[in-house]
RNA sequence: UGGGGUAUUGUGUAAUGGUAGCACAAUUGAUUCUGGUUCAAUUUGUCCGGGUUCGAAUCCUGGUACCCCAACCA
């Protein structure tokens, strides 16, 4: 149990909110979700299904209209959803407060505890002073009572220019803490709002609006990242002065994940510069380019159990994320055969008009999949990399005179290799045994590998996408001087293999829809599919041993 | 530099004065009609220095390192 839970649970038992629970994730529609904030919502979604009567509200964070667009609140709804949690009734929009926070704002004026200052960004700067200098108060500091009232009521008529005043809270220009220094509760906007329309001129900052949207709700455990640590005592502050429903705000660490970037800011320049295809970029660590790539829901909500909650930064690898998919996938996903690199082989002594319908095991790991029927026949294709002309020790696949077993066929032995002028291999004789019919040598002798196959007047053509890091780097950040994150992209990210071939099976795979081709790993249907062509996603590859042996082989010779 | 936080194997995370455990990664072996899965095993750790105690990752004390804060972003 983590330290938040341990807090929660503490609190049932002491009945300090009398016994409820309830939590919210607050996203800004400013950008796509991305696996950070399922951390997130999995706590506090997580933390409200755990305990009987919990709840955890979904709320709209939209205070800033120049960021926030409504296309990004539909993205967040869905991937919310998707992830398999729900809101009921409690979803929340800040914007649907603005009127009381403007009642509130209202009512520290009142008491002498807000001023509107004329000084504008740069000077409200000087003023601020230093980490280590105190500020300086502002000369607009003591207006009367009156005269707020009137200017603020102004401000929000929409009388004045963007920019040319604000509203603060009167705290302590001298505070070692930076927020306390009369933060800024409103600024003059003149912006369309995605929900309010040309209502206001006025928005709250975060800082004034976020405290009140979770005490309005009547919010118990207010769960954010660390840095707003610094900020709780600004909303202790708003809340007392108020005197209203005090939520406790505990911080966490945000989740950084190696190879990657994680900032809605990074991630929307490499969607606006095009350097990746989209918010869902099967490349970028974003909900709907996760499940783009062929995610399960389900594996994601295990990593963010796994990684667990705590008040320090750290960075998990990638590794994690990748073995909680395979974990999931291995289960779940049916087997199908999928050739990605085809060499052509042709079997002898098999008759050629002869086609066979072998049984296949869907998924070995669930006995519920049943089996499927694959034809047969005397040409087939293999993956290039399943045969070497002069092999390794360790290399127990297809060669000259060597048998193997062909997955749910026949066992075969190479006998030809045949080349164009290149010398390029383009394709493989070979004899077959009839009586291995299935996989099975009656006479019980081994082969020494099982290669998959998929037969060639029955292959259906596919483009496969193969993916890897985004980043060459495990932190992106670190860059040569005078370069950015973006020169650490991986050039070789995405591989795009548009003559595969794949069992017929697949014929009406749909999107999203998940296999594992035998041997290569799990791939997705992608949504760029037509009905011309299927393209596939590849999620994650399966463990590879050989090619851990072939790197091993590399370093030994360098 | 003022303030606020945090330090446990390569990476993450447990242990709340009593055998430093678990997962990922790495390595080895067994099983296997996927070089997958599964199973077994191995390697590596309490930031540093003092103190209290029969006993300290944990308590005290002094240091060190890292993160956050000087947006009218969130």
């Amino acid at each position: 149990m983590d330290f938040i839970r341990t807090i929660v649970a503490e609190d049932i038992l002491t009945g300090k909110w009398n016994g409820e629970v309830i939590t919210r994730f607050p996203p800004e529609p400013n950008g796509f979700l991305h696996v950070g904030h399922a951390k997130s919502f999995c706590l506090n979604f997580g933390i409200a299904a755990e305990n009987e009567g919990g709840c955890c509200h979904l709320r709209f964070d939209d205070t800033n209209p120049v960021m926030e667009e409504a296309r990004y609140v539909e993205s967040i709804l869905e991937d919310v959803r998707w992830m398999g949690w729900s809101w009921g009734e409690h979803l929340y929009y800040a914007s649907d407060y603005f009127d009381q926070m403007y009642d509130y704002a209202f009512q520290l004026i009142n008491n002498g505890l807000a001023y509107v200052c004329d000084l504008d960004a740069e000077q409200m700067r000087e003023y601020r002073g230093t980490l280590t200098a105190p500020g300086k108060d502002s000369p607009y500091r003591n207006r009367s009572i009156e005269e707020n009232q009137d200017l603020f009521r102004r401000m929000k008529e929409g009388e004045f220019k963007d920019g040319s005043r604000v509203l603060r809270a009167k705290i302590d220009m001298s505070s070692p803490n930076l927020n306390m220094r009369d933060p800024v509760m409103y600024r003059i906007l003149h912006a369309e709002h995605h929900r309010t329309g040309s209502k206001w001129f006025i928005y709250p900052t975060y800082d004034w609006a976020h405290g009140l949207e979770d005490s309005i709700e009547g919010i118990t455990h207010s769960l954010c990242t660390l840095e707003f640590e610094n900020h709780r005592p600004l909303y202790n502050w708003y809340l007392d002065k108020l005197g209203v429903h005090h939520p406790q705000q505990i911080e966490f660490a945000r989740l950084e994940l190696t190879y990657t970037v994680m900032s809605k800011r990074k991630l929307l320049q490499l969607v606006e510069e095009n350097l990746v295809m989209g918010w869902d970029d099967p490349r970028l660590p974003t909900i709907s380019g996760m499940r783009r790539r062929g995610y399960s829901p389900e594996s994601i909500r295990e990593f963010c159990r796994r990684i667990g909650i705590n008040k320090f930064n750290s960075t998990i690898d990638i590794a994690l994320l990748e073995h909680c998919v395979r974990e999931d996938l291995n289960k779940t996903s049916n087997r199908v055969m999928a050739v990605l690199n085809p060499l052509k082989v042709v079997i002898d002594n098999y008759p050629d008009e002869e086609e066979e319908w072998m049984d296949a095991v869907n998924n070995p790991e669930d006995p519920e999949a049943g089996t499927r029927k694959v034809p047969f026949s005397k040409v087939f294709y293999i993956e290039q990399d399943d045969f070497m002309e002069d092999p390794p020790k360790k290399f127990f696949r297809l060669a000259p005179g060597r048998e193997v077993r062909l997955r749910y066929a026949f066992f075969v032995t190479c006998t030809d290799v045949v080349k164009d002028d290149n010398g390029q291999i383009i394709e493989l004789r070979c004899s077959y045994d009839p009586a291995t019919r299935g996989g099975n040598a009656p006479d019980g002798r081994k082969v020494k590998s099982t290669i998959h196959w998929v037969s060639a007047p029955h292959a259906l053509n596919v483009e496969v996408k193969l993916y890897d890091h985004l980043f060459t780097m495990e932190n992106p950040e670190n860059t040569a001087d005078g370069e950015d994150f973006k020169s650490n992209l991986n050039p070789q990210s995405l591989k795009t293999l548009s003559d595969c071939m794949v069992e017929p099976s697949l014929k009406e795979a749909k999107c999203l829809d998940r296999f594992q081709f035998e041997r290569l790993g799990y791939f997705s249907v992608d949504s760029d599919s037509t009905n011309e062509k299927i393209v596939f996603n590849r999620t994650v590859s399966l463990r590879d041993t050989w090619a851990k042996i072939q790197k091993k082989g590399h370093k030994k010779q360098n």
